[in-house]
DNA sequence: TCCAAACCCTTGGATGTCCTAGTATATTGC
DNA sequence: GCAATATACTAGGACATCCAAGGGTTTGGA
């Protein structure tokens, strides 16, 4: 890690845009800056937490999800969808897990254009064990106070659906 | 732009960390995971706005950034501090700007092992130009109330601060 | 029935980020 | 003064993301 600055350089930024007339959009600048900014920071703890075992962030994201449905299989446009990353994402994280043992594509049944990414037994497990690290390691130990992190899935909450991810 | 989902992905994240025995820990991730989502949606409006200017968002920070200092010029590794990234990521953002003739690198007159990066009349230009199109297009119309920008600017502060960002 | 349009996945290319290692210059300590 | 350590930048490699293009499959209208 760096060394702490010694003041906020985001506060500087936000001081910066008001002395040059943007006042007006100062503090969205610096609220959206934030959020670049603690999004690297979390990403660091995650990917860092996941190393171990051997996982990224995406790769994790994908074995999560599959476990949680019910078959343990999804069609990669489903998972696509529903990680919200660009197809070719998808097909690059199941390449590599599927190298390493921990999921399989197989034939779609019914529609010949559709691959199904399944769990592995090995997937399932691995899953499980990175789950209780991230949740013991980085999700229990967020520094975010309690009320705070009420705030942020709220005031997210109703950006995202602003912007258009899910209309419910 | 994918068409929306018919539920928040991320509920049902946290709905599914409570029904596997995660209770404790479903609130954070689901912040934290918001954030991430958020980050993703902030950064494709940014990079599009400023896609016209041939600027992506790693190169218009490093030009705002000498835009805003006193003498137009800083060494790489303060660049690197100020923009918290990897050394290596200036370096290539200097290659690149350099090539489209918006910075120049020039020694330091008195440390050797020091680049100073400075910024071109056509460099200083473009920044300005970039940072009034962010301004209307990005930062003005944002999505978030006037009352959650100023919730997210200190929940976000708190945490870079206890994340050792800044100790100011 | 049949062909065009829509859909699904993969490949190849570009960009950005980080890490490790290497080169060059400064500073420190003996 | 000289060697050991520290600092600054760059080169090469690994990953992830996106876009554009291509080949196979399905669907739906003429």
């Amino acid at each position: 890690m760096s060394p702490p600055l010694p003041r906020d350089p985001i506060a500087d930024a936000q001081r910066n845009w008001e002395s040059h007339g943007w006042g007006d959009v100062a503090a969205p600048m610096a609220a959206i800056t934030a959020i670049m900014r603690t999004q690297q920071i979390l990403m660091a703890r995650i990917e860092g937490a996941l190393k171990p075992f051997g996982l990224t962030f995406a790769r994790y994201e994908l074995l999560a999800l599959l476990s949680f449905a019910r078959s343990g299989a999804l069609p990669m446009n489903k998972a696509s969808a529903l990680l919200q990353v660009h197809p070719t994402s998808v097909t690059n994280a199941v390449d590599r897990l599927q190298t390493a043992g921990l999921v399989v594509r197989s034939p779609h049944p019914t529609d010949g254009r559709t691959t199904l990414i399944e769990l592995t037994a090995e997937g399932r497990t691995l899953a499980k064990r990175a789950t209780a690290v991230l949740n013991g390691e980085v999700f229990g130990q967020s520094g975010f106070g309690e009320e705070d992190v009420n705030q942020l899935i709220r005031i997210l909450g109703d950006f995202r659906r602003g912007a258009g991810d899910f209309t419910d």
